[in-house]
DNA sequence: ATAATATGGTGAT
DNA sequence: TCACCCTATTATC
């Protein structure tokens, strides 16, 4: 399920098993063979993402991969199974392995072509160097839906479509509202709430953002099905109002919402 | 067995 | 706004 904290959570577990690392590369399916052969055996420096980018640094390249849509890791200690289907990557150091499928982007850049790349991001809520004023000055020039500029991440990097709705629902913000007329108290509000929200989910590694009392089971694990207030919830009775959860398609994408809570 | 679906992003129109 | 790329999982026949 790849939002920011899905990446940031690789970057931490990728960066335990490689960093300082001599590592094995290798594309079993071909399609990244020649930019594996180029770093096979090499030690991977460090790793680290940002918003939905994950990169590794090694030797002078930067390994660059972005999960999209389908993308998937798996990871286990060595011996790594025998290569099956469309693996894009693998990485093995002397214990463990690393399997990537259909990633979006799986490439190696060069310092210049990661700071390009970097340039076309907004602040990430989950890096401690994230501004949200400069968030908050891309949304006061704006007359897009608040909900279009939450997803744009040139204005905000990580927040993917779970987040975006259900932080808008959490802030009884009306999706369609211009960016320029959210109110800088409700964003500054909307801003820690998305940094907590999102270290959570680092944590946890799954996106949950009901708060106890709207949960059918307060305490212990969250059940499936109580996690979110609005997302994929169409037709449903809002947690909080009762009012049937509202659904579009925005840019392509689905988008949910109460639409007496965020009127 | 086949179809539908998905949390993303790019580039053309 | 659309067409397109990528794959795994779930639903349906």
């Amino acid at each position: 399920m790849p939002e920011g904290h899905t990446l940031h959570r690789f970057a931490q577990r990728h960066g335990r098993i490689l960093d300082g690392h001599r590592v094995g590369v290798s594309s079993p399916q071909g399609r990244f063979a020649e930019g594996a052969a180029r770093i096979d055996g090499a030690v991977v420096e460090r790793t680290e993402a940002y918003g939905k980018h994950l990169f590794h640094r090694i030797e002078d390249h930067w390994l660059h991969i972005h999960l999209g849509l389908f993308g998937k890791f798996r990871d286990g200690p060595l011996p790594a199974p025998e290569p099956r289907g469309a693996l894009r990557l693998r990485m093995t150091t002397e214990d463990h392995w690393i399997d990537l499928r259909g990633p979006t982007a799986c490439e190696l850049l060069v310092d210049d072509e990661r700071a390009a790349l970097l340039a076309r991001l907004g602040p990430d809520p989950l890096r401690r160097d994230a501004d949200p004023d400069a968030v908050l000055a891309r949304l006061a020039r704006s007359r897009a839906p608040i909900a279009t500029l939450l997803m744009d991440q040139s204005v905000v990097a990580g927040i993917g479509n779970v987040y975006r709705a259900e932080i808008l629902f959490r802030h009884r913000i009306d999706p369609y509202s211009p960016g320029r007329d959210l109110d800088a108290g409700v964003f500054a509000l909307l801003w820690a709430d998305l940094v907590t929200l999102m270290r959570a989910g680092v944590r946890s590694g799954r996106i949950v953002t009901t708060d106890p009392a709207d949960r059918e089971h307060p305490s212990g694990r969250v059940r499936r099905g109580e996690a979110h207030y609005v997302y994929r919830r169409t037709g449903l009775p809002c947690r909080r109002c009762g009012t049937p959860i509202a659904t579009a398609v925005i840019a392509a994408r689905n988008l949910f919402w109460c639409p007496a809570c965020q009127a």
